[in-house]
DNA sequence: TCAAAAGTGTTTGTACTACACCCATGC
DNA sequence: GCATGGGTGTAGTACAAACACTTTTGA
């Protein structure tokens, strides 16, 4: 069995579109890039594939090590491969979104203060690279996704109430629902339980706190939304 | 600005899901390898990505180089990144599915008559290398997309009628769908237009010839089936 | 005139939409 | 007791599911 060739292979990176939200708003991580190309423009965070890391792996690392961010949920988005897309030379980019709670990972300060920042998805600057296509297809699958899969979890707290899940759904799908509909459609399928615990410590009235199923197996939620 | 380095990266293949119907069943197209690994087996088709070539153009090139075809409904689908996918070293994958209508590219016979055919998906092969999971993965992204975008024509003649696009979506499905609704939700999206003539030539009653409406833009069309 | 497939319409149930009132809490 | 947000119910509508008869054709 002969080997092949591994030379003149296209360079490998790891892109990863993260998202955060908080407080009624989704946020999107971005790095400071310090050197060139697009020094001074912000971009996805992201590293070189290495030979013995699996695309999960790279994820990780960058996350971990830049940010200080581990254990989120991951998904594999889409790989590019424009010609142009990296100055530098021939690279492809396989990309993944992660969805985070910005409350559990801090960005600490420090030496990279002013280079990791939270955007509001809704006004993001402009990016280096071919990253702003990036960010929109990973805001689209967002959308998609959040229709008929129980994603929105990851972004909030373990224990939520119901309006800040059906918050967390009006903003990324950018439109209004029925407060009421939303959470006779959510408890009709499976995909929340009850903790049987109120929020405490509210000026007005305590609403009723639940948690994410995880015992969930055929999950027959769905929106029928047009986007 | 630096150049980076380029050795030390991953081979990168294209591998190629190739979907095709006929006569009421789904195929897929596989090639029997003349070479190790995995000699003797069947594979997906694929080539390794050249740098100076999209991954599109490397879809393409395999289509019609090994396969003679061209022109072709192709979407991406996943990257795989499995440590020991490729017994030769580490190989990432990037895969693409075709819908093709084997009818206007029969696989010519030749040299490699014997090494190129088109299996029902209901009956596949053992695979080489991790190609079964790819498959399925295709098959799967083939159901839930064919229930919202109208992907099936790229499967059928030019024209067809009602029962001819009814069955290619009970075939992929794998599920029964009542012929009088399906019409009817078929009819009443702007999905398809009648183009006023008649299947001619049957022992029974001719069936009105449809064709797919390529000015369609927003396109409301959605099947409510739990895959 | 018969067999085989194509065309058509109605009824029934279910699911989504829109909408308004009462309840609990802290100030 | 009042302002604020949380919890609940219902009537109307639209869509999906189930289902049967008539029509066209070639043999």
């Amino acid at each position: 069995m002969k080997t092949f060739n591994q030379y003149q292979n296209p360079a490998l990176a790891i892109d990863l579109v993260v998202f955060g939200y908080h407080d009624t708003d989704l946020f999107l991580l971005l790095l400071n890039r310090k050197e060139e190309p697009f020094k001074g423009s912000w971009t996805l965070p992201g590293a070189f594939l290495q030979m013995d890391e699996l695309f999960r792996d790279t994820c990780i690392r960058v996350l971990k090590t830049k940010l200080g961010m581990a254990n989120l949920y991951l998904e594999q988005l889409y790989s590019f491969d424009e010609m142009k897309r990296d100055p530098r030379g021939r690279v492809i980019s396989v990309t993944y979104y992660a969805l985070i709670n910005p409350k559990k990972f801090e960005v600490v300060a420090g030496k990279m203060a002013n280079d990791v920042k939270w955007f509001k998805t809704g006004k993001i600057p402009n990016l280096g690279f071919d990253h702003e296509g990036i960010f929109k297809k990973a805001l689209q699958r967002l959308k998609s996704k959040i229709l008929y899969y129980p994603v929105g979890f990851e972004l909030l707290d373990e224990e939520f109430t119901m309006t800040e899940l059906h918050e967390l759904y009006e903003s990324i799908l950018g439109i209004h629902l029925d407060r009421r509909n939303f959470r006779r459609k959510i408890l009709d399928s499976v995909y929340i339980v009850p903790t049987g615990t109120k929020r405490e410590g509210l000026q007005n009235r305590h609403p009723d706190l639940y948690k994410f199923n995880k015992q969930l197996q055929a999950n027959k939620f769905h929106l029928n939304i047009d986007l």
